[in-house]
DNA sequence: ATCAACTACCTAGGGTCTCTAGGAAATGGA
DNA sequence: TCCATTTCCTAGAGACCCTAGGTAGTTGAT
């Protein structure tokens, strides 16, 4: 009987393909027991359960766009780090649709949340990526707000057939990031 | 034995109520046949399976989204028609998040969508409340794309636990509105 | 009122999936 | 080599989706 070679890390990214593959709501335990060869049950002593596995995906990709965030934005500032970030955020979505989705899909676990940082350093480095700005608090965050949103919710409509074909997607995309850059720039009560 | 008077509209509206109640992704043909207090089976001759049932639910959705738009919007213009338009949206998908997210989950066969006009109409609305902007092609989809990106990715990031409690949503909703309705008004490469 | 046609709902059952309990086989260190 | 640990297994319960085919309630024509 020769053995898989499971660990809970080699089920949780095999599970983040497959996810890329099939879609994030469509895994399932059973089928990934299959892509190892391997009996269900096998997989309940790597991963406590369907739940948890979604978690450890969404954790899992979380990371690694906080990884491309990080990587594009640095040494940028101003309008190239916007549009840099923007890009490194949607190419991964466009790219891992299924390990995206994990990220939005699931409700972690708050006590989970506080110990892993990927989603709070997303949001620090939309901070960050915001800083040559000026914007003050309260509108810091309600320009991350948004921006987050726009990046999101074009994706999100992007990846789900949302535009009609008419006019080609990127350079739509493109012009939506010139409009943002031009809101940060006049916050609206934002001191000059 | 009783009927319990069921209908395919009967079920589909109980389907939507049940996913505002639990969620859109945890409706089951089993606990909507609890609900109705008959067996798993009797609902097949009214749906013909889940993923109709969900189908049905996302058109009923849309139209009532529709509607509530084009109520929101009838008689106002320019900024006053953008703050009604996204705040009817808004509205409408915190109160039944189950509808909402029916409307964005569901891949929809796209013969069943040309003849549903639900989708169309929303796009129409945004196109029509833009109109005071005075935005032409490519401009004007560029902007609402990015406003039915914005507004969409807003309600999902705050539906989902997405932004901290430090700042006042509505509040930081209002000034991103204004963000919007600034970014429009300036709209980069139209012609003033 | 009765009968036929139709519809609403049923029972029965197969297949997939999640997950638990407890057992056997491979592995690595003493 | 033998023991503890880990890995993977079999077996089985319960939930869910869905089909096939049967029964009982409703409707309309006669």
């Amino acid at each position: 009987m020769a053995r898989a070679g499971l660990t809970t890390e080699r089920v949780t990214e095999a599970a983040a393909d497959l996810a890329d593959a099939i879609g994030f709501e469509n895994i399932t335990v059973s089928a990934l027991a299959r892509s190892f060869g391997v009996k269900d049950a096998s997989l309940y002593s790597h991963v406590r359960g369907l739940k948890d596995l979604r978690e450890r995906v969404a954790l899992l990709a979380a990371g690694e766009l906080a990884d491309r965030i990080a990587a594009a934005v640095a040494g940028r500032a101003g309008k190239d780090a916007m549009v840099a970030f923007a890009n490194a955020y949607r190419d991964y979505a466009l790219a891992h649709p299924g390990r995206y989705a994990a990220t939005q899909a699931v409700q972690i676990d708050p006590a989970v949340l506080a110990e892993c940082t990927a989603y709070i350093r997303t949001i620090e480095l939309t901070h960050a990526m915001l800083r040559a700005y000026r914007l003050v608090e309260p509108h810091l965050t309600d320009a991350g707000r948004l921006l987050r949103s726009a990046f999101h919710g074009y994706i999100t409509l992007e990846a789900n057939g949302g535009f009609s074909h008419s006019r080609d997607v990127r350079t739509s995309w493109e012009r939506s990031l010139d409009a943002l850059h031009l809101v940060l720039e006049h916050w609206p009560g934002n001191p000059e």
